[in-house]
DNA sequence: CACGCCCCTACCCGGACGGATAGGGGACCG
DNA sequence: CGGTCCCCTATCCGTCCGGGTAGGGGCGTG
């Protein structure tokens, strides 16, 4: 079983493998096209709109890859992107985008896509992650997909005094106000209204609510 | 500075690429450099354990990637990584393993690792991962890293009530016991004994505690 | 059947919590 | 200098929580 996988991995990358390229972006669509073919391994067909694209996949075209632009004439989201896998022999798609966001990436791995490429990319990563995906892997850069949904600079952070900081770094070790005095060294009555007002600033109306809110803002 | 970077990865795939395998899995490790060395761009070194990786490359072998077992004579988890990455010449280094979780993984590709290769993978892919490390890049298989932390099996959850459930799920909302009461159309002491009940399962001495650790298990 | 387990209800009590109010002291700034 | 902000302390009050005890009903198993 393990030999008959290989020798396909291996008579695969022999083959000439053909990738066809939607994107309206110029510069990026001739610089893959060109290099890709001088791999020698590549044949490349570039269309600039998913209308295009889409023509020429019910006419019968055989692709091992599709690179959609996340963004270019009727392509309209991920609605292109869904049409083109719901077609006719069900091609492996990617996106390529310079705009979306990781949960956009996400969703298009989820529902099968080959991967997802992000424009920063480095050209030499997106020549190694187009070969990468044509030969059936799926792909998306592994920093791009493991940082924090953008942690939004945490608002909440910047609304709290340092000492209502240390306060709710207590809640959320589940501390009662007379721990949290005792670790401060202040009185519990100010723990109290520590509290009190760090409700207010972050919108709880408990202790649970706010050290699950804070988890939730990656405070801690 | 684009068709410079293509150039770069032109010559580099038309190299000789080479691997360095430890393993003490005889099968795993001669299967891959069998069909490495059959693709024609692949060099690779073979051992079976960790003591002898690090000897080879002290020794000032050149390697374009260290592939290292998780858990071999010598590895010690993540220690033998380390060691590897912080040795002269800093190689490109991979681990691979058979057991190892999600978090492992983050562990070593925030670590600077050039991948992950779990043995789950079939021999194509990982045949296509080496290269794709081999070329520079970083790898993980996304459906592997997509997975919620695999719940593990919640021994917590196991030990609770469906009904202790219910309410453990109204504190990690940060609701009061009237209020789980009303949703749950009971009265408030019955909430208030579960509540009990279930701090002592879990080991929590107030609601906040009991929500942080249902949370943490990844329950809800 | 008796037993254990789960679910429900109820009462008690001391302490903790949530909210309001009223200060004092230090630092910074217009 | 007054104003503002933060940090500290304090008291009062009503509610909620945590813990204990004491039941009753249902269900399955030994």
């Amino acid at each position: 079983m393990i030999a008959q996988q290989m020798a396909q991995a291996v008579t695969r990358s022999a083959n000439v493998l053909r990738v066809l390229i939607a994107d309206d972006h110029d510069l990026l669509r001739d610089t893959l096209q060109i290099f890709l073919e001088g791999e020698g391994t590549f044949e490349t067909v570039c269309v600039a709109s998913y209308s295009e694209a889409e023509a020429l996949v019910k006419a019968g075209e055989q692709f091992d890859l599709v690179l959609l632009d996340y963004s270019m004439p009727g392509m309209n989201a991920l609605e292109g992107f869904h049409k083109m896998r719901a077609l006719e022999g069900s091609h492996r798609v990617a996106i390529i985008s310079g705009t979306a966001s990781r949960d956009v990436a996400e969703q298009v791995l989820e529902a099968g896509a080959a991967g997802f490429l992000p424009k920063t990319l480095s050209a030499k990563s997106l020549v190694n992650a187009v070969r990468f995906m044509a030969m059936g892997e799926q792909y998306a850069p592994l920093d791009f997909m493991r940082q924090e949904e953008a942690t939004p600079s945490h608002p909440m952070a910047e609304r709290l005094s340092p000492r209502e900081l240390e306060v709710l770094e207590g809640l959320t070790q589940g501390k009662s106000n007379k721990e949290i005095a005792r670790d401060l060294d202040i009185r519990e009555p100010t723990v109290k209204l520590h509290v009190k007002t760090l409700y207010r600033k972050i919108g709880a109306s408990n202790r649970t609510q706010a050290a699950l809110l804070a988890k939730e803002a990656g405070l801690f």
